[in-house]
DNA sequence: ATTGAAACACGGTGTAC
DNA sequence: GTACACCGTGTTTCAAT
């Protein structure tokens, strides 16, 4: 599914405020506040676009430590089975396998440094994780669009 | 600033879906729309509430190759320094300075091999930059909030 | 200080063109 | 694609706790 030059700037637009009125928007690209819905109403149909959420400070949500734990899984370890694994951690933000070394980098939101070791023994303990290396983050430089913190 | 139970409950229910109307939220947290409204607004102005924005596919934008890049930063590099060199790039969504071996870990998104090769290749040859280790993101196994990719 | 109820106005939404 | 009309929801006001 490739969107088009319009689609592309009214999803931008909405990147940057979700909350802009459709009419605004419209001005923004040239074109009318129903045209701009229904378009908006197509990209969701398509899956373009996947909902609207907020942008949270992490620190005000009480998510004051973030790292990234690189995890070196067992042989023979399936993506699906590292998902499973994770997905139930509620620290967890995000993760993708990767090339490299690694198999998986995880990113991890924890409430302080004490929070963030338990989740990461916990993680490490996981039988299909082999070994773990992790960085916390030491200042969160640019965040271009959501914070990436769990709510 | 520490928010409170409903505070919580109000911007996880905005988390999940940033059109839910004051109303919907508030029989949610046992609350008027207004009051929902009025802590709402309340947590724009002290800042846990950064923004609005949209959750996007980001193949469907045309982003289809992600990858992280860790950067080895001369000496006596600033973190300013580094987000000021960063921020230039539009394939950026995200960089934080970082514990360990390398000094800052950049999120990219591109839209092809090709195009994320180029950007780590300028990225490489900023002036603060020593060297570069890169890993391509193989598949997204989790994305909690939003994509995180660029609009 | 914070709430809920009601009045008001703006913008989302559907229809017609 | 636009123009228009309707109605739901955001927003403000105000009285009450």
């Amino acid at each position: 599914m490739r969107l088009n030059d319009l689609d592309e700037r009214i999803v931008h637009a909405l990147a940057e405020d979700a909350r802009r009125s459709y009419a605004d928007i419209g001005s923004l690209v040239g074109l009318s506040a129903p045209a701009v819905k229904r378009r908006v109403d197509r990209l969701r149909a398509e899956g373009a676009i996947t909902g609207f959420t907020v942008r949270v400070d992490p620190a005000a949500m009480g998510w004051e430590t973030e790292g990234f734990i690189e995890i070196y899984a067992r042989s023979n370890t399936s993506p699906g089975t590292i998902k499973r694994g994770l997905e139930r951690y509620p620290e967890v933000a995000s993760a993708s396998t990767v090339t490299g070394e690694a198999d998986a980098i995880v990113q991890v939101f924890a409430s302080d440094m004490r929070h963030f070791e338990r989740v990461l023994e916990r993680i490490a303990g996981e039988p299909f994780v082999e070994r773990t290396k992790s960085v916390l983050v030491l200042s969160p430089l640019l965040r271009r669009f959501s914070s990436g913190a769990p709510a």
